[in-house]
RNA sequence: GCCCCGGUGGCGAAAUUGGUAGACGCACAGGACUUAAAAUCCUGGGCUUCGGUUAAACGGGCGUGCCAGUUCAAGUCUGGCCCGGGGCACCA
């Protein structure tokens, strides 16, 4: 056992972090702080804060948090203020659902996890200015959550309105469309179903134009951007009034394609669409009944599972077709037509459509081609042709391509007032209420005529009343309706009864805008100072896994926007930065017919030799997420107990690129522990003290500046792009380098650093490292910590080397390698390629010369 | 089905953006130190039913999922295919 040495990095830990536990020093100044400069310019690095659930933080957790933890190190280095907060997202299902489960108080368990969240955050050494900490369950916090609901409620952003919304019986609640995911809740996988219910609703449709367009301002993964365009879904299209035949009314459809009105074969509505009932023709009521009754019954997973099967009722009643005279066109009802997208009803083409074909291939209806895909094809009814092509059979509109008539077709539809361009939006209005009780109070009551009516500002917050029994009641209403007392109130000021809103808010409503209140958490006046929001603007990086792509990161993008319309901040974008970092798995076990076998009861037989320890099953070792039931959990604090901090992080950051998916491997943290512990030989006496060569009148070694040099210039480029795997194998590497240039040394006279290149190496060690560094630091005679130390500059001059090795290639195969001086020209190159090639060359011409300087020189001969 | 991202030694990975593939580390093997072990240090390593040699050194050939192409030169560029991961999927 190497006790000596971990008892080494213990104790450096624990000196370190008591220090920056006393002094603090990683405060962010706001303007008006004693000690203020204004001069610094400011970067804010956010972490997604967590919901601080029951299990703690494993590794995988950390590798997001040591990131930014790094460059928030290293901008404190080059001189910024620094803004690097860390919070708990606390209220929601998942705390709530823990309490239940655990048999407690939502309020005990969220304190307790935060707690040991925070303390675990603490051995991690992560930089975060503690001060600024947020809980978004407690009252200061949440107050000013619904002090921002309100701004929008007057802003009329929120209304209440009955609506077909997600169930989830699992949970008692409604869920947002975000939340339910193939018609399963997001959170716990549980069956969700459509139920007409009255909510809370955030018109998030009237954002959804800018939502979009302003992705484009924003540095962020292109995959996320994508996911939110994805789920935004513009498109581009016109909206078309066809006339009941024999009435005055009209049926409106959406199509992104005018340009084949003319291939119209029917007009298709959603069974639910409202006008169903008033077209029935007597004659087709039976059947069209049945059909109702039939997909009313079917849940909507049993619809979309149906998409290869389309069916279809016929009404008996017709429509005219917009652009040509005595054409009838028969109105229809299917089950593939959805009443909450566009109009709620279509206009079929079979022939340019693959449901409207799947369609008229079942019922009969007539396949009439108007576009073909070139002048040469003839067009076919076999099959359905969906690209842009030329126009036929389309009267005054024949020959033009889809483009061109497009926009034609449009203009005379407008021209009759029977159509118009539109554009049409994929996402919903964002579901807002929840049936729960551990979520913010609305700030919103309803008079006895049920108005809703907000609350004034003076009476915020609506606390959340205590429960002993807040579990969801088995009819659906929310938990807080059974607090009569609490719902039912006089008004303070009019004296008039009031009724309050029982439903809770969602769990995203505190990270909505989370990231504000860091910049102020203390303010008792504003939700954010106007000087606090002016001075940090916005987030600079943002990070976090990328499960949020949809959630979170839209919802706070609207909440955002609608704070910036109200002039309430300074930026019309929350996050400028993103970053997703990847998932730390970790290895696991499966049994031949594929089931999962907890990491515990498998026993090692051989290299790549596994098997079930009582059964004898033959394993295979796979990777899998960090699972209990795998039992595969890694715990940061186990890490660091036995390893120390610093090895910690040096090996989350080691294992690869941030934003890729790396597996945990327990063996491969040896090499970072070594190589820190090289460190310390390397600058180190036997009696402690640093070698007393390390002073500032030692002479310093071109080669060490060269080292040190290269390991910077790596270093930036490494923090640069996130890929901290490559600065950590540059600082081995320059460690390699230098142990190789001292052993090189003659006798006791080892060419060590001297003071100024070992503070340049510790200034390179701190972000990743800071215990160590610190610790070396203070031995070279710094009363000052590192912290603050300025970041070393890249000397390019001392990167050039004299000597390279040259490569010399026939025919781009490589022959010799030469050490040669820097500078060699192609002169020089080819004098010596005629000497150490010779036997290539003899009985050959040299058709060309390729010369790359500092490179290589290739001759092509024959 | 559509759209992204990826595929490099036994393993995690690197490669200045077209210029020495496998840096750095793990695991492994051999050696030093030690009574021994641990720790530490040194050395080695892509493959090869090719040449060479007692063995080595050395040399040749092949090699970044597969097949073709562009180029003096391809992990990197182009086209096609296979595999893995993620997203979207009645959106009219």
């Amino acid at each position: 056992m190497s006790s000596k040495n971990k008892n080494q990095f213990h104790e450096i830990d624990q000196k370190w972090q008591s220090r920056w536990e006393k002094n603090s020093p990683y405060k962010a100044l706001n303007p008006g702080d004693p000690g203020f400069d204004p001069q610094k310019k400011t970067y804010y690095v956010l972490d997604m804060f967590p919901y601080p659930s029951g299990s703690g933080l494993h590794v995988g957790h950390a590798s997001g948090y040591i990131g930014t933890d790094i460059i928030a190190r290293k901008k404190r280095m080059e001189g910024f203020n620094v803004l690097h907060p860390m919070g708990w997202d606390a209220f929601g299902l998942p705390a709530e659902q823990y309490a239940l489960q655990t048999g407690q108080n939502p309020r005990t368990t969220t304190d307790v996890n935060s707690t040991n969240f925070r303390q675990q955050m603490k051995k991690m050494a992560l930089s975060y200015d503690w001060s600024r900490e947020i809980d978004t369950s407690k009252p200061d916090y949440y107050q000013w959550t619904q002090w921002i609901f309100l701004q929008l409620f007057k802003k009329g952003l929120v209304y209440r309105k009955e609506m077909y919304v997600w169930w989830c019986e699992d949970l008692k609640t409604v869920l947002a469309n975000e939340e339910v995911i193939n018609g399963r809740s997001e959170r716990g996988n549980f069956p969700c179903e459509r139920r007409p219910l009255t909510q809370w609703v955030f018109k998030i449709t009237e954002y959804a134009e800018r939502l979009l367009s302003d992705l484009d301002l924003l540095d962020w993964p292109a995959s996320i951007k994508k996911q939110q365009a994805d789920w935004i879904g513009k498109s581009n299209g016109a909206e078309i009034d066809f006339q009941i035949f024999g009435s005055k009314n009209k049926i409106k459809v959406f199509t992104t394609r005018p340009d084949t009105l003319f291939g119209v074969s029917a007009l298709v509505l959603a069974p639910e669409h409202p006008l169903v009932a008033s077209l029935i023709a007597d004659s087709h009521r039976s059947n069209v009944q049945s059909y109702l009754k039939k997909s009313s019954a079917k849940s909507d997973r049993e619809r979309k599972a149906d998409v290869d099967d389309v069916s279809g009722e016929f009404l008996g009643t017709y429509v005219e077709h917009p652009l040509l005279e005595n054409q009838k066109i028969p109105i229809w009802i299917a089950d593939y037509v959805l009443v909450d997208y566009g109009t709620g009803a279509v206009m079929s083409v079979p022939a340019h459509d693959e449901r409207d074909f799947k369609l008229a291939k079942k019922c009969q209806l007539p396949i009439l081609p108007v576009v073909k895909k070139n002048l040469e094809e003839v067009p076919s009814t076999a099959t359905c042709f969906d690209g842009d092509g030329i126009l036929i059979r389309s009267g005054r509109f024949d020959g033009l391509t889809s483009e061109q008539a497009r926009i034609q077709i449009t203009q005379a539809l407008e021209e009759k007032k029977l159509g118009q361009a539109k554009v049409s939006y994929k996402i919903r209005d964002w579901i807002f209420s929840r049936q729960r009780y551990w979520g913010e109070p609305f700030p919103v009551s309803f008079n006895q005529a049920g108005v809703p009516v907000p609350v004034q500002e003076s009476e915020l917050p609506v606390l959340l009343p205590d429960m002993k029994d807040f579990s969801p009641s088995a009819d659906g209403s929310a938990p807080l309706a059974r607090l009569e007392d609490w719902v039912e109130y006089l008004d303070p000021q009019t004296g008039e009864k009031k009724f309050r809103s029982t439903d809770t808010m969602p769990g995203w409503a505190g990270s909505c805008w989370y990231y504000l209140r860091f910049m102020d958490p203390k303010n008792p006046d504003q939700f954010v100072s106007d000087q606090a929001k002016n001075y940090w603007h916005q987030v600079d990086l943002y990070v976090g896994g990328a499960a949020h792509a949809v959630m979170h990161l839209l919802y706070a993008r609207f909440w955002h926007k609608a704070l910036f319309d109200l002039g309430l901040v300074p930026t019309p974008e929350p996050f400028k930065k993103l970053f997703n970092q990847g998932m730390v798995t970790a290895y696991a076990f499966k049994d031949p017919t594929g089931r999962l076998i907890p990491s515990d009861e498998v026993q090692q037989l051989g290299p790549n030799k596994y098997a079930h320890k009582t059964t004898g099953v033959a394993a295979e070792k796979i990777i899998a997420k960090m699972a209990k039931s795998l039992r595969n959990v890694v715990n940061p604090d186990d890490v660091i107990a036995e390893r120390g901090c610093d090895t910690f992080r040096l090996y989350e950051m080691f294992m690869g690129p941030l934003d890729s998916e790396k597996p945990w491997a327990d063996e491969g943290i040896s090499g970072c522990e070594k190589f820190l512990k090289r460190v310390l030989i390397y600058f180190l006496q036997e009696n402690g003290e640093t070698k007393p060569e390390m002073t500032a009148d030692a002479p310093a070694a071109n080669a060490v500046d060269r080292s040190l040099n290269k390991c910077l210039k790596r270093i930036d480029e490494s923090f640069e792009n996130f890929n901290f795997n490559t600065a950590v194998a540059a600082l081995m590497e320059c460690m390699n380098e230098l142990m190789t240039v001292a052993a090189a040394g003659a006798g006791k006279q080892k060419n060590w650093m001297n003071q100024s290149q070992a503070e340049f190496f510790l200034k390179m060690l701190f972000p990743l490292a800071p215990h160590v560094a610190s610790e070396l630091w203070e031995k070279l005679g710094h009363a000052q910590g590192l912290d603050f130390a300025s970041w070393p500059k890249l000397d390019a001059a001392k990167l050039v080397d004299t000597q390279f090795e040259l490569v010399l290639q026939i025919n781009g195969k490589i022959r010799k390698k030469v050490m040669v001086a820097m500078t060699i020209d192609q002169a020089g190159a080819m004098e010596l390629a005629h000497s150490q090639l010779q036997e290539f060359l003899q009985g050959k011409s040299i058709r060309k010369i390729i010369f790359v300087p500092q490179r290589l020189l290739n001759l092509v001969v024959s």
